[in-house]
DNA sequence: AATGAATGAGTATTCATTCAT
DNA sequence: CATGAATGAATACTCATTCAT
């Protein structure tokens, strides 16, 4: 291609694999900030960077467009982080800080936590999709939770503790912050500082679960 | 009319006064399950048992609604709220717990805490209002466990702790429950028990909150 | 109301009652015209005096509107049409005169005769509507030819002829030209005299019924 | 290209110059099935077993496509029968007969029949395109008919008729089943049995037409 | 005050047409 | 020649808002 040619901006490119992730990852942005029925088509495919037409290729319908979005990604960071839990060997209190960092490096600092927000907006418009979260996104999250507990219960190293709370309570400040940035911290609002903030909560946590050491 | 009339048709004698706060009441139930694109004025004006027109009588416009069904209500609460907290006597762990559970009785469990789902699906939406909501809900509700922690601290019953993300945290799962009963549990997915949630909630709080016990 | 204030156009007239026929009279034209795709909702509302969204107040979508343009009127005129045919008294040569011309006046030279052309056009789109017009018009149309024949075979007056396809040619030549005038005749090709077609066929049926006389 | 990839591939072996018949060979069926407005190229394309980009190689536009559907070989076939019919030696009753008969040959029951259902159905949105059919098509093929009647009548065979209205009705039978078997013969309603059909129309044709006997 | 028919700007979706490959 | 991804104008349909009654 001569130079010339370069500089002539071509009216379209394909880019039919890279494509769907493109408009996904677009939409994914705007359903964050405006819901799904605030979003308009029109604004997602401006923000691709394509036409209008062109989000009809390959989705069938705004609904479609949608569960894509809600599908893709989650599940796949998930079963990675699964693995890795599994494998620690530290202490209980380090495994622990160690679920609640990682989550926030790998899912709450990044735009998938926009999904979260997204799911809690829009779970009444999208039960079906509402469920399928649930299944595979929130009970395996809080999974993790438990089999930490519960490996500390069975060490010693936690006091015994009822474990169908308890996995929601120390994934509920973790949640807050992703839902947070998500939401009042895009208008301006104070801003949080995520590391101070979930050092405090893994701090705070831990004291809550050890078991009482006086006794020994 | 005559008094025979007013016996026989009761459900007609609505006051003008009662009107507005009606019709802010089937706003705010439309508006949590659907979000406020999502949610059609048609509706609105069906569930409150009026016409379309009759909503214009009453607000401006759609947006003017939505806002009064976040105004509404929310503010005085916290009025009542606060001065109860100020006035409290006992230790500063019965106080965190006392604090947790009337928040719980006062707006959790009630309607109210839709207008916390509501907002965080909105805040991008509305951002004057999201403002609004920060300022007076938000921050004066922290500050409800900021000035109970600081007690704790000053009296020696809590262990020095920082208080710019704590009480975020001490309110997080009170939070987290709130939304979770305006989106996923709406749509027949696990049921929580609040009154154990909040118990395993507080118990972990105060254990991660008191001072250290051994030095004694 | 005032001279003055009768001037003043309004925005907009109340006419629920009549509205329906209204919309479906200038749906009618249109969908003759230009076929059912190729008509647009917009120039449906243009022509009878509204705008798009009263049509939807009607009628739930362009699929329902079409239906609704067939159903409506075609089946009345039908039946009053063969209570007429049953009451007659003459020579049967009369009464194949009588039906002809009656199903011209009554029918043929109305805006009805359009849904004919529609149907034929629409059949492939429409199935369901299809059988439905076939049922109700087009076999009970062919049933009074039937009858008519039969009551002359039975008298004598008529020769013996099969009667499976002898009414779908005795109606050929009428439908032909309610199909005609409401598509060639539209863009300014040869015009034809009603009337004199009319009689030309029906002398023509006839002399193709009676029965040979030279036997007598 | 070897003799035996010819033979391996006969499929692909397509000359260039069959396209244009294959697209609008394909095009003519779904014209006729779902209209004008109705048929996507998308679908043409489809039916034809190549690209959507590829008819625009061989026409311009829906409309052009459409066109070359219309003018493609009725005229040729119009041609060829004028001449066989010029030539005919017997009685003109055995024209009338054999005009029906060749008619429904070469043009009532092929493909070719779906134009005539197709012109009536978009007259008024192809309204030059009509005109040309009209003078190609309808009136040569009724000058046919004229021919024969004319025929019969100056040998006396026939009764002196009116030439304007009864070539009309002559053909009326045949264009009603051309029309029928390309609407409501498709969705499944009453199948017609042509050969009867035709022959009970030729036969009332012919006693229509034939001249008084008893006064000889 | 209350109604609900009517409006029309706004949005999702379709599809004829283009053009880089 | 042939393809099919991309386009964008066109169109069905929605819904907040108005206003005569």
């Amino acid at each position: 291609m001569s130079i010339l040619a370069r500089v002539i901006e071509p009216r379209w490119e394909r880019r039919k694999d890279a494509r769907p992730g493109e408009l996904a990852s677009a939409a994914l942005e705007l359903f964050v900030e405006r819901g799904f029925a605030g979003t308009r088509l029109d604004d997602v495919a401006k923000r691709a960077g394509v036409s209008k037409g062109t989000l009809y290729l390959y989705f069938d319908s705004k609904d479609d467009l949608f569960k894509a979005v809600v599908r893709e990604g989650i599940v796949s960071r998930i079963v990675e982080f699964e693995d890795r839990m599994r494998a620690y060997q530290g202490s209980s209190a380090d495994l622990m800080r160690l679920l609640v960092k990682t989550w926030w490096q790998k899912i709450g600092s990044t735009k998938l936590a926009g999904i979260t927000k997204l799911m809690m907006s829009e779970a009444g418009n999208f039960q079906e999709l509402a469920n399928f979260y649930h299944t595979e996104v929130i009970v395996r999250g809080l999974a993790l939770f438990t089999a930490a507990i519960q490996r500390g219960i069975d060490s010693g190293e936690f006091r015994p503790i009822e474990l169908q709370h308890t996995p929601h309570i120390c994934a509920a400040p973790v949640l807050m912050l992703m839902l947070w940035r998500n939401s009042f911290d895009l208008c301006g609002v104070e801003q949080m500082d995520p590391d101070a903030y979930l050092a405090t909560h893994t701090d705070m946590l831990v004291r809550g679960l050890l078991a009482d050491k006086r006794k020994d």
